[in-house]
DNA sequence: TTGAAAGCGGTACCAC
DNA sequence: GTGGTACCGCTTTCAA
C-alpha cells in the first residue's frame, strides 16, 4: 500500500480510501490510485486489516470427518451462507476424538475466527469450546454442548425416530431393533433413548433391542442373526445415521434377512437400491444455514439468552419399510 | 500479552518467549508466565504473527463442489496432510463458475494463504491464479490450467480411459458410447478425447458415440434410447464422472436397458447396486496428498520447473461390466 | 479532499 | 536470561 501511495503520489491513507471504497476521494485521484493497483497487482492484506479492526471476515467449522457425505452437505451450505455475508469458511474434522477438537478450536480462535460452528464430537462438553464461547459467538450443531451456554442447532431426533417406530408400529411391527453408532456420540444416545421411549409409549406388545457401537462389520452381522431367531425374534430395524445403516444393508444382504429398515439420514441411492430405503430425512443444509444465521445474529448484538432451534425432520417413505412382519 | 507480560512481571518479549517455546528463558520464568497465561485464558493472535512474520499457517483450496463426495474426500485429505504440516485449511467451492472462482482465489491470496490448491473451474486459464502464482505455490489438481507454468496433480486419464475400453472390447463389445459430464469441465473433454483414441487404437469395428454435457436426465434417457437402436446399437457405455454415471443407472433404469457399463470414479454403494458397478478408481486422497506435499516443497524452497504428477487409475472390476454384448 | 501519526498484537534484532 | 524498540500493513483519529 506503502508503494502504491508512492507512485500515485498520494498519501497511504488515500490509497485505503480507495481500496475501501470510502467516499471523500476525487475521482481523478481515485482513478489514478485505481491504476497503479492494477499496474503493481496490489493485493490488500487481509491479515493487517483484520489486526487493526479486531474482526477476520472469516468463520470456523469443526466436524468429524469432512468426508462424511452429511458433514460435507453441511460444510457446503455453511460455505455458502457465509459467503452471502462476505466471510470464508475455515473448516477441519476432529475424528471422534475430543482432544484434536480441542486443539483445532485452539488454532481457529487463535486465527480469530469471527464465530465458530462445532458439531461436538462427544456428549461431554469441551473446555475448549467453553472459552471459545467466551470470545466469540459459538453455536452447536447437529449435538448441543450440554452445560455450555451457547446456541445449538439440532435436529428433531426425538420426533424424527418417533416418526420411524410409528410408521413401523403402524405397519404391524411389534418387536423393533436400534441400532446406533459409537455411544460417544450424543446423536446415537439421543436417538436410542428417544426409540425406547417411542417404543414404549406406542405400547408395543414385544420386547424391543437396542445396541450401541462402535462395531465391526462381522458384529452387526452377528448381532443381526441373534435379534432375528429366537421364539420372539424382531421384524423390523432402525438405525441411527447414515454410517450404520450402510452396514446393516450389508449385513442383511449377507444374512438375506427382511427385517423391515428404517434409516436415519438420507444418503445417496437410497432411492436406487432394492428395495428403496426409508428414511428419517435430516437435512444438513438447513442445519447449516440456521447457524450461520445465528452467528451473524449474534455478531450484530443480539445478546439475548441462548437459543436451541430444532428443525423438523421428515419420514421419507420408500420400500425397505414396507415389508410386513411375518 | 502485554496483560500476561505486566501479570507476570516480565516483558512482552519473554512472554513471546514462553508462548512460542524459544529456549533462553528460566524453568521458574516459564512457569509463572505460563501460569498467568492460563489464569488469563490468553490466546496467541495468530493474525499479529503473520502480519510479523509473514507466513499464515493455512493453505487454501478451490473446488467445483464440496458436497459432491469426490471433492469432500479431496477435501478431508487434504485438511489431514496439512495438519500434519501445522496448516489450516481454508476452503471454498467455485460452483463452476470462474468469476467466482476469481473472487475465491483473491480472498485467499488476500488472507495470505501460504499456497493454494485449486481444481480449476473451466479449461481456461484464469487471471487470477495467474497473479497469484506469483506470490504463492498453486498447485492444479484433477485438471490442469493450460498455460500456466504451476505444478499439477492429475489422474491419468488417458490410461483410465483406455483401461475401460479396453476392458470392454476384451468382452467384444464394438460399439461404445461415452458420455462426458459439462464440455467446460477440462476432464470431460479429456476423458473423451482418449475415449475416441482409445476406441481407434484397438480398431473398434462399429461407430462409437460420444456427447458432452450438462444435459438433464430426461436427455440422457433420450440419447441411450437413441444410442440402443437402429441397425448398429450402442452396447456398452462408459461415463465421464460420478454425477454421470449415477444418471446413466437412473436413465438405465428407467429404460430397462443392459448396457455394459465403466463408470469413471469410485462412489460408495458402487459395489452394492445390481449389479454392482465397474469403475475407474482415481482415488482422491493420494491426488490431494501429493499435492500438499508439493506445496510445502514449494514453501521449503524447491525452486525447479513446474512438475505434473500423474496417479495412476484403478479399474475395479465388478458386475456392470461384465453384460455380453447381444 | 487529503495527510500525519498513533496503534492493532505480535516478532526480530540488538543491547543489557 | 531478559528487556527495549522498531516494524509488519493497515485503519482510526484528528488536523490541515
Amino acid at each position: 500500500m506503502a508503494d502504491v501511495a508512492t507512485l500515485a503520489h498520494v498519501s497511504i491513507k488515500t490509497v485505503s480510501r480507495v481500496v475501501n471504497r470510502e467516499d471523500g476521494v476525487r475521482p481523478e485521484t481515485a482513478r489514478r490510485v485505481r491504476e497503479v493497483i492494477e499496474q503493481l497487482g496490489f493485493h490488500r492484506n487481509e491479515g493487517a486489516s483484520t489486526l487493526r479492526k479486531g474482526r477476520s471476515t472469516s468463520i470456523g467449522l469443526i466436524v468429524e470427518d469432512l468426508a462424511n457425505p452429511w458433514y460435507s452437505h453441511l460444510a457446503s451450505s455453511i460455505e455458502q451462507e457465509a459467503r452471502l455475508h462476505q466471510h470464508l469458511l475455515v473448516s477441519a474434522s476432529a475424528e471422534g476424538s475430543s482432544e484434536r477438537e480441542s486443539q483445532l478450536v485452539d488454532a481457529l480462535v487463535a486465527r480469530r475466527v469471527e464465530g465458530l460452528i462445532v458439531v461436538p464430537a462427544t456428549a461431554e462438553p469441551s473446555e475448549a469450546i467453553r472459552r471459545a464461547a467466551l470470545d466469540i459467538p459459538v453455536v452447536c450443531v447437529d449435538s448441543p454442548s450440554p452445560g455450555l451456554a451457547v446456541d445449538a442447532v439440532l435436529g428433531d431426533n426425538d420426533g424424527g425416530t418417533r416418526s420411524a417406530v410409528e410408521h413401523l408400529a403402524a405397519r404391524r411391527h411389534e418387536r423393533i431393533g436400534f441400532l446406533g453408532d459409537d455411544a460417544a456420540i450424543w446423536t446415537a444416545q439421543r436417538r436410542c433413548t428417544a426409540f425406547v421411549a417411542a417404543c414404549e409409549s406406542l405400547g408395543l406388545p414385544g420386547p424391543s433391542r437396542t445396541a450401541l457401537g462402535p462395531y465391526r462389520p462381522d458384529e452387526v452381522t452377528a448381532m443381526l442373526r441373534e435379534w432375528g431367531c429366537g421364539p420372539a425374534p424382531v421384524t423390523a430395524l432402525v438405525t441411527g445415521n447414515n454410517r450404520v445403516t450402510l452396514d446393516v444393508l450389508r449385513a442383511m444382504r449377507q444374512l438375506g434377512s427382511t427385517f423391515a429398515l428404517v434409516g436415519y439420514d438420507d444418503f445417496e441411492l437410497a432411492d436406487f437400491l432394492e428395495p428403496p430405503v426409508t428414511v428419517i430425512h435430516q437435512d444438513p443444509a438447513a442445519l447449516g444455514q440456521r447457524a450461520v444465521q445465528q452467528i451473524f445474529a449474534r455478531l450484530d448484538g443480539d445478546t439475548s439468552a441462548p437459543r436451541t432451534f430444532v428443525v423438523p425432520t421428515l419420514l421419507i417413505v420408500r420400500g425397505s419399510s414396507l415389508r410386513r412382519p411375518p
